[in-house]
DNA sequence: GTGAAAGCGCTAACAA
DNA sequence: TTGTTAGCGCTTTCAC
């Protein structure tokens, strides 16, 4: 079955196709009886206009995509990722589009999935990570002029790219703040070797931190290699202060959380130490170690994401280039 | 740009555009000297065919589905149903595929995600949790003579629908099995309240514990409510065997487990017993109570759902018409 | 207000 | 081996 198109329609409701095309999109161009007919008609059979179809006459697709970065295979092993594709799909879907995933492979065979995705035209806009827009997939959708929104601050020195992406530095903001809520003085912040100056996003954590301890006239200690923790506690600390001890520690990332659990284990001391980090999951009350934690919203960063992006397909004006989205204490 | 057609191509070339459509699907019947010229004509261009033109004249999208279950908020929530999403997502675009990721929302207007997409046959063929898996929707599927395949445990009294599962059975055994070979004989198993009756995996999963128990000729102790645990270690245990302190508790699922930790604050008793469940997560190590794990593969069970689909939209003959697969203790 | 016809970009008979 | 022609199902001028 199902197999029924416009033309039977048409046959069927006794007016030529076209007519009962105009009914479809809701040309206003036609008589009030042609069109209850016509209604009648099509939700008698269950008609449904074939999308490819549809798809091909317009240009379109009624698609928009979403890029994974398949080689940091830690974005897609991550739970919180799918949050934002969760985000995503419901306002795509509230738009009348399809929502088409996928991850980057380099297929064998000729192109990477994401540059057949926009060659081939298959999607009318596209929502990638930041980690994905190089230099080669930044001229490729220019190229082929599709609307596209990057997740996560834009590092690509190219203007004019739409992001979307968490509030970092209020996120370094708040958390510090609430660990002097609670009493914390002795503040550090584990920023892990190198990272910071990889990863913006860590940047920006720190720049919180070191702006809210500022406000405060605390102390700032930035941790770079968690062996230093060890020294801490010694008869001769490294800090010229002298005893302080530290009393809360905050990691940038999850991954700098574990290394300081997995750390923890041979040096008991640690255990006195508040920790604290960034984005909530949802074993965090059962942990040994108790842990403070900002509050992410991802689901809204991908619907922030799909609504600019839906701006940009729609050409709306004043489309702001990016979005920074607010994080809160969870409860 | 990017507007370029195989007519373009066609003049170019100096050929008829059925003769570049001969080069573009691998048609034999044509001159190397011919084909290589086209070729040569297309790379220089960076033609590629439009994809909604070639499914509107072959009649399919090269595109597989997958719809989740959006009433099922737990489902979306869970971080590990997105491994299965992963293993799909591999197999579709080795394939040479697009996935189309949806959840089944009922649209404001007229039909729902999932009617939709089958409807206006926006996919060649979809993957659905078996929890969506209705009279309505088989009827849809059928009706539209969509192949499909079910992730988890078909329970639709129907005949012939494919699925995929892990092994629940052998879960439950093996799981039983290592609390044996760690020591523990007086096994208990969480079956909370009227869930073994509802889900069907979670009775699969007690079949396994009782055969293994059965075996080593120990005592079946299944516990219907959290409350249970409390008077097993006053003066009159429940048990008329007497003082048989209970040394581990399988938990059938994540909620079951969190029950159990929760209960176990006013319960300290609790805290001597060994507590097991299925399917790690990446937090575990870090619990205030060790837990024990069956390796559930789920991205295994992604892949063998997407094979099987492939074979169904490809009609091969002697499909089998459900998958198990085995899991495994963690390490 | 409605119909006829051209065309979206591609494939697939059928001829030559 | 190649070109011609007729669709695939829908939209959209342009007449009437």
């Amino acid at each position: 079955m199902s197999k029924i198109t416009i033309q039977e329609i048409a046959d069927l409701a006794g007016v030529n196709k076209a007519t009962v095309s105009r009914v479809i999109n809701g040309n206003r161009n036609i008589s009030e009886k042609t069109r209850q007919k016509v209604e009648a008609i099509m939700k008698q059979h269950n008609y449904v206009p074939n999308s490819i179809a549809r798809g091909l006459a317009f240009n379109k697709t009624f698609t928009v995509g979403f890029c994974s970065d398949y080689t940091d295979k830690r974005a897609f092993a991550n739970p919180f990722f799918y949050k934002v594709l969760q985000g995503i799909e419901e306002i795509v879907y509230n738009h009348d589009h399809m929502f088409l995933m996928m991850s980057d492979h380099d297929n064998k065979k000729s192109q990477s999935t994401f540059e057949r995705v926009v060659v081939e035209r298959r999607v009318d806009g596209l929502i990638i990570p930041n980690t994905l827009l190089n230099e080669r997939n930044y001229d490729l959708l220019v190229k082929h002029d599709m609307p596209y929104v990057v997740t996560g601050e834009n590092m690509l020195p190219r203007d004019g790219v739409p992001w979307v992406d968490i509030d970092n530095v209020q996120a370094g903001q708040i958390l510090t703040e609430h660990l002097i809520d609670l009493g914390c003085r002795e503040i550090m912040i584990y920023a892990g070797g190198a990272a910071a100056e990889r990863d913006k996003f860590i940047a920006d954590r720190m720049k919180g931190y070191r702006k809210t301890m500022g406000n405060h006239r605390l102390d700032i200690r930035i941790i770079e290699q968690a062996e230093v923790l060890k020294s801490l506690y010694g008869s001769k600390p490294l800090e010229p202060a002298g005893e302080r001890r530290p009393e809360a520690l905050i990691c940038c990332t999850h991954e700098q959380l574990f290394e300081i659990l997995d750390f923890e284990k041979g040096n008991p001391l640690l255990s006195e130490i508040a920790l604290a980090t960034f984005d909530d999951f949802p074993m965090s009350k059962y942990m040994r170690h108790p842990v403070h934690f900002v509050e992410i919203d991802l689901e809204m960063m991908g619907k922030e994401a799909a609504r600019m992006l839906f701006s940009l397909m729609n050409k709306e004006p004043g489309v702001p280039k990016s979005v920074s989205i607010a994080t809160r204490i969870g409860s």
